[in-house]
DNA sequence: GACTATTTTAAACGAACGTTTGAACTAAAT
DNA sequence: ATTTAGTTCAAACGTTCGTTTAAAATAGTC
């Protein structure tokens, strides 16, 4: 059974392999499953056999990203302020604890593909992408819409939100858009070889971005 | 010939404007002429006969929707370095150019979907997206680029390009994925009804972080 | 009213898609 | 050696897609 469950884990495994750098490439609607069974060397069949459908099957590839990210974010997050247990947790350390598990995917080259399809996630419509990023977000969201509470204790809720998402909007495209940016800066600027410049400034720039003390009037 | 030609546009706007629906809603692949065409009450052939294919159909529809945002941004800033001569422009008016003509496009209800197209397209792949893109963003981007340069002199030009690109994320984000935000806040922080505390906003807070003294050392 | 050019229409084309099928294959258990 | 469960495979299914075709309809010209 041993030889028989790696065969199986290893079909599995070389599918999503497959399929998430092809859908990051070519987005999800464009690429056949014959082309993400050709790049596997795998049957045309076995997806369904494996995942009962094409649908069930990004679905499987998001999750496995997603997850170790989003826990890594979780846990680093409850470390910070556990630590600082009752002061106020510097704003840039809980971005850091945001950025830098998606960062962190630039490490590994098999990834690097993954955050651009997360991204274009966001663009996808489907019954299934609108609830895997609500289903993963909101247990995310609270945590760290607190923590950022307590770190900016001046600014209304509405606020704060409105300034988590323009922080939200950098980060994500810095992740998923790189390459726009190697161009705009004839590769002067880039991400793929080392992050940390990369979400150095991130952080300086949404750190700066969001405790600006002058804020509209209400909910308006 | 008047009245032909009235057909003749009128059947090939309806085209565009559901095509720029549809696609801005399902994305480009996952649309089907045939959804397009019900939609525009027009024979399925027509497209085929009006754009020649698939293919320069959405070219079309971006070059219609995205070249007055652009123009506008380049009049503006135009007008802006003029009225200005010699003196530094203040970095949130430049700012202030190159976002609002985005934003005034969601006055317009039929164009409201347009901006989740231009976002979406960054993601999308093809032999035309890219080019589109570049093509419209090249002549923007040194002025812009200038422009930020004389508002922040004390900074170098690969630390500039970051920044704008954190700017653009945050913008882009803004523009195309409002619907999130509006899931985030329970529907107190919208761009719906009125774009001016949202532009505002992000103003403020993309100035705040451009504007920042502290720059990592050399272009690394 | 006949003629020409332009546009619209219904129908069909071949290609590519996700999925299903049933047989062949593999490897551990009896 | 036979059985059994799990997996792979080639082939085909029905559907939908973008595109093409040729006839019908429309509008302007003489």
């Amino acid at each position: 059974m041993a030889i028989t469950e790696a065969k199986h884990v290893d079909t599995r495994d070389r599918i999503m392999d497959a399929a998430e750098g092809l859908f990051a490439r070519g987005g999800f609607n464009a690429t056949s499953l014959r082309a993400i069974t050709n790049e596997a060397n795998v049957n045309l069949a076995s997806v369904n056999y494996h995942f009962g459908s094409k649908d069930r099957l990004i679905v499987e590839v998001i999750k496995r990203g997603i997850r170790p990210i989003n826990s890594e974010r979780l846990t680093r997050l409850a470390e910070l302020t556990k630590n600082k247990n009752g002061s106020p947790v510097p704003l840039e350390k809980v971005l850091d604890c945001f950025y830098r598990p998606a960062f962190e995917y630039f490490q590994d080259n098999s990834k690097i593909n993954f955050l651009r399809l997360l991204g274009r996630l966001l663009y996808e419509t489907g019954p299934f992408t609108k609830a895997i990023l609500e289903e993963e977000w909101m247990p995310l969201f609270e945590p760290y819409f607190n923590a950022l509470k307590t770190a900016l204790p001046h600014l209304e809720d509405d606020e704060i939100t409105w300034r988590f998402h323009f922080a939200l909007g950098s980060m994500i495209f810095t992740v998923s858009q790189y390459e726009s940016l190697e161009a705009m800066s004839c590769d002067n600027c880039t991400i793929r070889d080392d992050f940390e410049p990369a979400i150095q400034r991130l952080i300086a720039f949404t750190t700066a971005g969001m405790n600006n003390p002058h804020a509209l009037k209400s909910n308006s």
